[in-house]
RNA sequence: GGGUAGGUGGUCGAGUGGUUAAUGGCACCAGACUGUAAAUCUGGCCGCGAGAGCGUACGAUGGUUCGAAUCCAUCCCUGCCCA
């Protein structure tokens, strides 16, 4: 629905407070347990009573995936409706977001980490070239869209027939074959660009603070793996200031920088999914929440 | 004041007489996106123009040359060293 804490928190709780509703997070990051300053998790306080799901529940050191999300989170939504509530779904990961408007159907399949690695090690001995060309033979549809520089995507294709003897493309086309699950609308908040990066900048600022960086600390002494955690903006930044590799100047600036990217990127995500009403976040919460009642 | 290194497009930084509107990186803009997604990848990026093209650019000015970001002169500015 929007991207990181710029009023979206505020928006949602409120929203949810006059519908009766209930709120499921879609945020790749707020999943993790104990990364909360530098995921912009809402607190306890924000929440004002409001239920929360999807969010705060998985240890950092754990891997978790789109159809880890799309199960859970469709769970989630059912379990809402069935109390005769309104679930409101809020966050900034597209590929979440997608899973639910789209109803995909992952199917069954694990990681195959030893493969991955395998096929990391030929990528870096043969060259990616290698891992393409193979996947070409494979997948000559889908890899179309895949450039020959995109590693994971190129793995994935390969990944996917390994372990279940079929293509991507085949197995994109089932994952779909289904009736769409819910009805619902799609808002997306935002603002004129300068003051979108603005705020972001102070948002970050905010974050240290709060102790971002002694959050990241604590979390580096907790866990030694972090196969998706550490990906998030913020904490790979700090960590590198933390080994003496960045100043903390840098730092600051990366976060800052890597952030507008991010805001950035999360709204060409969503210009592309149809059917979508637009919430100028410099208008006021009132305003904002007259426009989705009036459309819902 | 003396010596020395240098001033290049938003920025960092190549280039050291023609093939250079000027390699790259970054920022910025736009796009893609089905199991790592806050990740990964793609395109654009001096101005005007649909385009051919035209114009303006490598601190400033002047000069050498058929031709200069590149050579010369003077000036301005910056870093470092000596005084």
């Amino acid at each position: 629905m929007d991207q990181l804490h710029l009023g979206k928190t505020g928006i949602s709780i409120e929203l949810a407070k006059r519908i009766d509703g209930e709120i499921v997070s879609a945020d790749s990051m707020q999943i993790y347990k104990y990364m909360d300053i530098g995921s912009a998790k809402p607190t306890k306080e924000e929440m004002q009573g409001i239920p929360h799901y999807m969010l705060d529940f998985v240890e950092p050191s754990k891997r978790y995936s789109v159809a880890d999300y799309k199960k859970e989170a469709t769970k989630c939504i059912k379990d809402i409706i069935k109390k005769g509530k309104i679930p409101i779904v809020v966050g900034g990961t597209g590929l979440y977001i997608n899973s639910l408007i789209y109803g995909i159907n992952y199917a069954d399949t694990k990681i195959d980490q030893e493969y991955r690695d395998l096929l990391e090690k030929e990528a870096e001995e043969k060259g990616l070239d290698s891992l393409y060309e193979k996947a070409c033979k494979i997948d000559k549809e889908a890899m179309q869209n895949i450039s020959r520089n995109d590693k994971k995507r190129i793995i994935r294709v390969l990944e996917i027939y390994k372990q279940t003897g079929k293509t991507k493309t085949e197995l994109d086309k089932q994952s779909l074959q289904n009736e769409k699950e819910f009805d619902f609308k799609v808002f997306i908040t935002n603002m004129q660009r300068d003051k979108l990066y603005e705020k972001i900048n102070k948002r970050v600022d905010i974050m240290l603070e709060q102790g971002l960086i002694e959050e990241v600390k604590k979390l580096l002494e907790k866990y030694n793996e972090y196969p998706t955690a550490m990906q998030a903006i913020g904490y790979k930044e700090t960590k590198l200031y933390l080994d003496g590799i960045i100043t903390k100047e840098e730092m600051i600036e990366k976060i800052k920088m890597e952030t507008r990217r991010y805001a950035k990127r999360q709204l060409t995500w969503f210009r592309q999914i149809e059917d979508t009403i637009w919430l100028d976040m410099e208008d006021s919460e009132e305003t904002n929440i007259d426009k989705i009642l009036e459309v819902i």
